[in-house]
DNA sequence: ATTTTATATGCAAATAAGCGCATATCCATT
DNA sequence: AATGGATATGCGCTTATTTGCATATAAAAT
């Protein structure tokens, strides 16, 4: 039960509901999360943690980057169906297309990637 | 979006996918849930409340009464393809049998229903 | 009308969540 | 090894959530 409430604890989030519609799109490092949400590097950085922790995501540094993705292998029975349901939902959303058009926008190296802090 | 995450917010507490397990099995009373659950009135009521603002559940005055059952016509898209998730889950977990047995037990007049304030 | 039983709710306390700031860590480059 | 850029994290603050207690409301019975 802690596994399927801690899931349902995860998605009770705007903003990691928004990581999770990006990430859907493609996998990310937390800049260029930071840049498609126009959140702050903690804040990226804490809710792709959360995601991680529970069982939604994985990481993978990529030299300097970490470089999050949906853990399609690792996810248990509760995180693949709950992930079907954000996959049909929330494509005629504003908040949603208009991260990922920042998303097309962003950049993974040279300044202005930490711009936020 | 809104909805969305208040339906992920409303199962992300225990006692609440509790009740919501118990309601699967069968339409209760606020006294059903508080024995089964072995929870106080206040937060049985307040949880059903919850549910039911979440758009899981409705309720029906009974007389003295108020039965709560899940919202099959009333439920969003969200909502329904939660629930299923929620059908295929947890059948194997103590807490949920437990709840289950105590609810065959539970009576809904008499001394002792409202025991627990 | 008054009492009894079931449920809802205002209020307050405890706990947890979310986030920013500063800083630590980690890796690459020089 | 020293610097710089990307990410993680300890700390503190603010806000939200959960719950119990007391009480209000609602319906039935006396």
């Amino acid at each position: 039960m802690r596994d399927l409430i801690k899931a349902f604890r995860a998605l009770s989030d705007e903003t990691r509901v928004r990581i999770l519609k990006l990430l859907l799109e493609r996998e990310c490092c937390v800049c260029e999360v930071m840049q498609a949400l126009d959140i702050s590097q903690t804040r990226a950085s804490r809710n792709l943690g959360l995601l991680q922790d529970a069982g939604f995501v994985k990481s993978q540094r990529d030299g300097l980057w970490v470089v999050y993705s949906i853990d399609e292998q690792g996810m248990g029975r509760y995180s693949t169906s709950l992930l079907d349901i954000l996959r049909k939902s929330l494509d005629d959303n504003d908040i949603i297309a208009q991260d990922r058009k920042r998303l097309k926008q962003a950049v993974r190296v040279g300044p202005g990637c930490v711009q936020g802090r």
